[in-house]
DNA sequence: TTGTAAGCGTTATCAA
DNA sequence: TTGATAACGCTTACAA
């Protein structure tokens, strides 16, 4: 008869908000939003709705936003953190007592569920790859060792490098920030060298951006000037000049297996279980972007 | 000492969440997701916080989110309607009584701040551009007129047209829905006729990711084999070979203002002034993507 | 089975 | 100015 339950007095009553927060670092980044896409679809059947918060890639706002989430009593916490190793982050966290699901993170002494990109299998599928075509001096492009990502391609690439008994030059490996600003810099960086790198890793959607920008404002070519793997089938990848070769992984599902993990807690279904790991695959898809290097 | 409020008590005492709730039909539309950036952005000074809502383009997901949000007592809502002129949409919308932005959206009845995009602009300098370069027979591929983009840009495009003594052969106006599947669809429908035009505008940035997938996959080349101007400056219409001539507009900017006007009216400034509209120009942006049609 | 009362943490009111 | 008290709308525990 017309009756509509109060859902503020509810949770006042209940101690459950039946929200669930997303802190990401750059709402933009299609890699952010293909995820919150993923968890919303997730979250549609159960009666969760999702607060957004954007921490523009800064440990401080991913402070403020997990403080201002615990204060409006969200049940649980989904998190792609700007930097998994700021202490203050970690402790922040540590005394939350509501469900964590970290994506491709992982901070100390933080009881949470996880689902992790297995970088290792679709890094190491593009080394050989160049490394098969005939390029010996591969660099790298990604983030810094301050969140998973970044970690995990770095050394990914750093142990296919060593089995393949390849030079692993430091000024070969660029790291900085996630965004397409880095990605361009450090094309540039490196093909301002005296004697470039015959072929390009770059660890990032928004990174590759950035490095196909500074491809086209350069007028170089692929893959005669420069063979390139990217990461991430993106439009930017799949509609460059030629197709660019890319580590892809289903990235849809990060956020939908993320939602699946928290409500799983919710539901108590899972209450005081061990962490629970989703390992989300990579794998390498050829196209155009690489070839043989340049004189060979 | 250590005192922290709590948000539920006081929302509940006061009748005021500090929440605004923004309802998109795609989160995975680089539209959407910068207007997010800008709404977030703007938020940020003040102590409201984002719910997110997606409703896929459906009418029916909409009429569903509004409801969530209004039980869930959101002090302000931000819409991108799938389907404004959808009845029930505008009924639930009519009984609301909290201020309402309404994003490139026009509904009828319905008391409103809104921030509309000026397409007339672009769409003209578009079409006289290639009128210019000696098109005659232009095609649009657009949305439906079930929500203001759609319409507008058809109608600015129809008066270019007519202004420019061009034909417009009802054939050669493609509607359909804003996503990529549709944008290919249209662009093969259009090529496969005995006689294709020499030039399309291509009027919403997902569906110019379905032409240029199109494009790219029957291996045409711009401008030779036809001539293109197409919706918003994204990675895109910038990484494609040719650099695509696009309609641009500051899309974070909708955000921005929507955002803002909420504000205001949330904080009493204009609690009972008349609806106020934000107008977001557009401008057309020349590179390399048309050029004078085949054999003139 | 049905009904009543207390309390969640605020804010607003009114009396002192 | 200060301090006690009721009420926001629900849930839950306990009594009838």
């Amino acid at each position: 008869l017309g009756y509509e339950p109060h859902p503020l007095a509810q949770s006042l009553r209940t101690g459950q908000t039946q929200t669930v927060g997303y802190v990401i670092s750059d709402i933009a980044n299609v890699l952010f939003s293909t995820i919150a896409r993923g968890i919303d679809d997730e979250l549609r059947g159960s009666d969760y709705t999702m607060f957004l918060g954007n921490s523009r890639g800064e440990a401080e706002h991913d402070i403020q936003m997990i403080k201002h989430m615990r204060r409006r009593r969200v049940d649980g916490l989904i998190l792609s953190l700007a930097d998994e190793t700021h202490p203050e982050v970690q402790n922040c966290l540590r005394e939350l007592d509501i469900p964590i699901v970290l994506l491709d993170r992982e901070v100390d002494g933080v009881r949470a569920d996880r689902v992790l990109v297995d970088h290792h299998d679709g890094v190491r599928a593009a080394v050989r790859h160049l490394r098969a075509l005939g390029h010996y001096r591969i660099a790298l492009i990604t983030g810094t060792d301050s969140a998973r990502p970044g970690r995990a391609i770095r050394e990914a690439f750093e142990g296919a490098a060593a089995e393949l008994e390849l030079p692993l030059a430091p000024e070969d490996r660029l790291i900085g920030p996630f965004d397409d600003a880095f990605g361009a810099l450090a094309l540039a960086r490196l093909m301002d060298r005296r004697s470039p790198p015959t072929a390009v890793l770059a660890g990032g959607a928004r990174l590759t951006v950035g490095v196909l920008r500074a491809i086209r404002a350069r007028g170089l070519r692929l893959p005669e000037d420069l063979s390139l793997v990217a990461y991430d089938d993106t439009d930017a990848t799949a509609l460059f000049t030629p197709a660019v070769n890319v580590i892809a992984r289903n990235v849809y599902d990060i956020g939908a297996q993320a939602a699946r993990l928290l409500l799983g807690r919710l539901a108590q279904r899972s209450a005081n279980q061990r962490p629970r790991v989703v390992t989300i695959p990579t794998t390498l898809v050829v196209r155009g972007s690489a070839g043989p290097p340049r004189g060979s």
